[in-house]
RNA sequence: GCCCCGAUAGUAUAGUCCGGUCUAGAAUACUGGCCUGUCGAGCCAGUGACCCGGGUUCAAAUCCCGGUCGGGGCGCCA
């Protein structure tokens, strides 16, 4: 089987300073350039490539004999000596003492890894494992993991607690979006379409600053290029706040530390990609209704007073603030409270607007929140005025009667902020396996 | 859910409007050959395709109908 020692280095280690120093490496055969009496195999692994360089009359003949039968996704290993050479890349390659092969492949790969030829992302998504090993497939999932692992950092500082709340529930979590059905034994259940409810009880139960980094499922037949049935959320829930603008701030510096991460830490992935970070500065711009509408109708966009705002209107707004405040990023503020779910906290002053948030990002939402509504007998009356059944959501607004700070939060898609930071054409290219009405497989 | 567009070798495409010179073209991959510094290596040769079903016609990749699958816009949303 594999008769070679361990990997030593990944390709990324070797450096022109690591002459003649034995190592292994071990990867997949990313490219070759046979010419004759003297071959190239690049390999590639995780962290990148480096040239194997086979010479005849320098290299053992078995090996060379054994390289003319390698082809394109070959398993293999390697060992041999690291010589620098400027003529190589990098400055440094690997001349071979020992080559094995440890998987092959059949002929015709569906999807060029070398990137010689792009395929379309259907195609690509059908061979995902294939395509997940280009470069630059694999470079959008290592910012990802930063860009997760830079907002957690902050939360974590911040003294946020990380928490794991069900995915599946006995009720609907949310009016309005369409959920999936589960079988539960003998009950009837659903796929979560957001933590949203579960946070808000951790925090009333004392938990007071907590997040969940976890799935939710939109059981919506949606074909657009940002719309996936299942996708993840960095979900954030903190108590004992004065109004929305709290949640706001926290919102801010969560998104300011992972963009950051992403620009410290993704160098190589980032010039790969061709993409530059822009990490903004708080306070992100704010526009609230009912201003909103003063500003839509200077563009020539009517929408009637205390209706919610279209697709057109998100862009509008987005070119608006990137001219006057030179923002990717803006808050929307004060939702009419009749296009928003019950638990949301109204202005006291002003009932029609609500303390609900989003997030915009390049024109796109990326996250909502805000300031959930706490007293018991106004979530009430706010159930009987959406028209939903308060005994079928008792399970929730019962914990209410019992002492419930004053709180907020916000869900921020992790599929979503990934493919407008890197200006991604398809959010199921920022999704390792996409779950979309027609794709549930691989 | 509504609306628009598309489907040609393993992949990505040309050809479709205006049916016949399409025996379907170039690329890349694949197979074979040449080549000692490539870096999307190069050169030569070869294999390989019109989504499915029905219709119109002397003749269909091309026109019409249905299906399936895919892309996009809206709605909704992360």
């Amino acid at each position: 089987m594999f008769r070679m020692p361990i990997r030593t280095h990944y390709t990324a280690e070797i450096k022109p300073e690591d002459a003649e120093k034995e190592v292994v490496v071990a990867g997949w055969v990313h490219r070759l350039r046979d010419l004759g009496n003297l071959k190239f195999i690049i390999l590639r692994d995780r962290e990148g490539l480096i040239q194997i360089t086979l010479k005849k009359g320098v290299t053992a003949q078995e090996l060379i004999d054994l390289a003319e039968k390698i082809k394109d996704e070959y398993v293999i290993a390697v060992k041999g000596v690291v010589k620098a050479n400027k003529i190589a890349p990098k400055g440094r390659e690997i001349i071979p003492k020992e080559i094995e092969i440890l998987s092959r492949t059949v002929s015709n790969l569906p999807v060029s890894v070398s990137g010689k030829i792009e395929s379309n992302l259907d195609t690509r998504l059908d061979n995902r494992v294939l395509d997940l090993r280009r470069p630059e497939v694999l470079a959008v999932f290592k910012i990802q993991s930063k860009l997760v692992q830079g907002m957690q950092d902050y939360l974590r500082e911040d003294g946020f607690q990380q928490i794991f709340t069900p995915c599946l529930m006995g009720a609907a979590s949310e009016s309005g979006a369409e959920v999936f059905p589960v079988v539960y034994f003998n009950k009837s259940a659903f796929l979560r379409q957001d933590p949203q409810l579960h946070r808000q009880l951790a925090v009333i139960s004392g938990l007071d600053r907590i997040y969940d980094l976890g799935p939710s499922w939109r059981a919506e037949p949606s074909h657009t290029p940002r719309h996936l049935c299942e996708h993840r959320g960095c979900a954030v829930e903190l108590g004992f706040i004065k109004d929305e603008y709290e949640v706001m701030k926290v919102e801010e510096n969560l998104v300011i530390s992972g963009l950051k991460k992403v620009k410290e830490d993704c160098v190589e992935e980032l010039e790969l990609l061709g993409k530059e970070i822009k990490v903004p500065s708080a306070p992100f711009p704010e526009l609230r209704f009912p201003k909103i509408y003063e500003i839509l109708e200077e563009f020539g966009k009517k929408i009637p007073f205390g209706e919610d705002y279209d697709r057109e209107s998100e862009t509008i707004l987005a070119n608006y603030v990137r001219e006057k405040y030179k923002s990717d990023f803006f808050f929307v503020n004060r939702f009419p409270f009749k296009v928003k779910p019950f638990y949301v906290m109204r202005v006291d002053e002003e009932p029609q607007w609500a303390r609900s948030v989003d997030l915009i990002y390049k024109g796109l939402e990326v996250s909502s929140g805000g300031q959930r509504e706490h007293r018991y007998e106004k979530i009430m009356e706010q159930i009987r005025e959406k028209g939903i059944s308060p005994v079928g959501m008792q399970w929730f607004t019962e914990h209410f009667k019992y002492g419930a700070p004053p709180h907020g939060g916000f869900n921020i898609g992790i599929e979503r902020m990934t493919m407008q930071l890197l200006d991604l054409s398809n959010v199921r290219e920022a999704a390792l396996f996409p779950r979309t009405p027609e794709r549930l497989l691989p």
